[in-house]
DNA sequence: CATATTTCAGCTACACTGACATCG
DNA sequence: CCGATGTCAGTGCAGCTGAAATAT
């Protein structure tokens, strides 16, 4: 559905290129992932698990970014398969703490692996160093759209 | 919801820093078009209008890379509003001619506007030189990405 | 017959909102 | 009472699928 070389208005808007291209990786990496069963939130969440260590959902939603009440879902999903467990916090009795099991590590591993190809497939058409540019660009510009974010949260 | 540093295991992913500029980028996008009552599609069909003349809903499809179910939800929008017209192909009864109407093309101006705003906004921290890049770089993946996509439907 | 066009109904993923009960 | 937590229900947008009706 989109044969036909798109309007010069839409290619040049840097927004319209991000948005197509990570509509491009994300199809590749919903793909990727969902070879072994496995969604974006789950790498995610799992991935911060192993980085940080146990954490309640709370706290695992303000290191991976998900929503807490997606956190919610995905967990429910991941404990069902075994990869997390929701232990009960004897400090706290509002929270889980959430572990990765051995499963979820393994798991995990098996992640990495297929990402670390999406990647290869993504950015194929460039070079190390062309990949290295646009990572740094989207890391700054990551990083000033976070930082507006917080402030405007804390003024609101 | 995104208050601490995400794991490294996602930020040096570049699927993942893709994703998470172009969320930005989509948020910034929807608030400005929403301003003016437009959204996202709206937008991708009078560009293509404006750029290549009238056309059937099928070829604006092809234009705009919007999917052709999405293209008549739209088009009902719009033509509600009066910013394009739906007239019969005389040549091909299957078809509806799309055209722009004076309201459209106002209408298409104002987004243009509003959308300038929001680049400027989305690529304040980089330099010219540094979006010029970008633009390159983005350009390139999404052409490769699209031609692959061109194969397989050829192949398929 | 096959193909193209328009339309409708619905699905998935992600980001997000609102409400609620529970607990500190 | 305020605030944080976990849960559930539901919204909105984008991208997409499948099917039907109509016409070429």
């Amino acid at each position: 559905m989109s044969d036909d070389a798109p309007p010069e208005a839409l290619r040049s808007l840097a927004s319209w290129l991000l948005t197509q291209t990570a509509a491009h990786a994300h199809r590749l990496v919903t793909d990727g992932l969902g070879a072994i069963a496995a969604r974006g939130h789950h790498y995610r969440l799992l991935a911060s698990l192993d980085e940080f260590g146990p954490a309640s959902q709370a706290t695992l939603a303000r290191h991976s970014g998900v929503h807490t009440s997606d956190v919610v879902a995905a967990l429910n999903e991941l404990s069902a398969a075994g990869h997390t467990a929701r232990l009960p916090d004897p400090a706290d009795r509002r929270r889980n703490i959430i572990t990765l099991t051995p499963s979820g590590r393994t798991h995990l591993t098996a992640m990495r692996e297929r990402l670390q190809a999406v990647q290869e497939d993504l950015l194929r058409p460039l070079d190390a160093t062309e990949r290295a540019t646009l990572t740094t660009l989207l890391t700054r510009l990551l990083a000033h759209h976070e930082n507006r974010e917080r402030e405007s949260r804390h003024a609101g």
